[in-house]
DNA sequence: GCTATATTCAACCCATAGGTTGAATATATG
DNA sequence: CATATATTCAACCTATGGGTTGAATATAGC
């Protein structure tokens, strides 16, 4: 039972408009019509981006009165570094691998 | 214009079929049908989660014979790494924001 | 050459994703 | 109070995802 917290953190991440968003986040918090103004796109598309990121956990909303603030939150990034860094082994030697690999099958003739 | 190799990448990881798929190949090379036998799935279903993996660049396929050996190409994982990578700055001080950007728009009464 | 094995291709099904438009809701402000 | 602003909710559309089944294709082995 994998928990589904990187699923939906790589779903999320897989969309440019939510990355942007995401970078643009990096810079502070914002409300959501500020993070609409860069988009060629209708608020409620993303608004529903927003929504996205918010069910993934990379995202906090605060109401304010009429207001919402969209905050980062880099915990589910983490975890993705988390999950990729077991791969930086293989980042240097992956031919090697695949070389050997080659060998181990090769046709015994 | 964002090039989709992110997207492809990070959509093609956010399945946990696809995931276990990427671990089971860090250990090795292997043709479809070793890639098949873990999973209660049909063989179709994991040919095409392949396919997946593989236009994302996650994997590479050398046809010998009738098999496909199918290797692990870290590369996307690495970029995704590389991505995650800018937000480490925030892993330690995102409360410290939040607190400064909820103090920053504290109503002046 | 015939049969078994490894694999893809194609058609289909149903759920979800990403976008739209048109309300509805809640809070500010003159 | 009336109106403008910030936002979600709901319904809809079309495309894509993940799965199935049933061929088709190519190679291996007797």
């Amino acid at each position: 039972m994998t928990p589904p917290v990187l699923d939906l953190a790589f779903a999320a991440l897989s969309d440019p408009t939510r990355r942007e968003i995401v970078q643009r986040l990096a810079k502070g918090a914002a409300r959501v019509t500020d993070l609409v103004q860069p988009f060629d796109m209708s608020f409620n598309a993303v608004s529903k981006h927003l929504k996205v990121l918010e069910r993934a956990g990379l995202v906090r909303r605060t109401r304010a009165g009429r207001e919402h603030h969209i905050a980062l939150d880099p915990e589910p990034i983490r975890r993705i570094a988390g999950w990729a860094s077991r791969y930086e082994r293989f980042w240097s030697d992956r031919l090697d691998k695949l070389e050997a690999f080659l060998k181990a099958n090769r046709k015994r003739d």
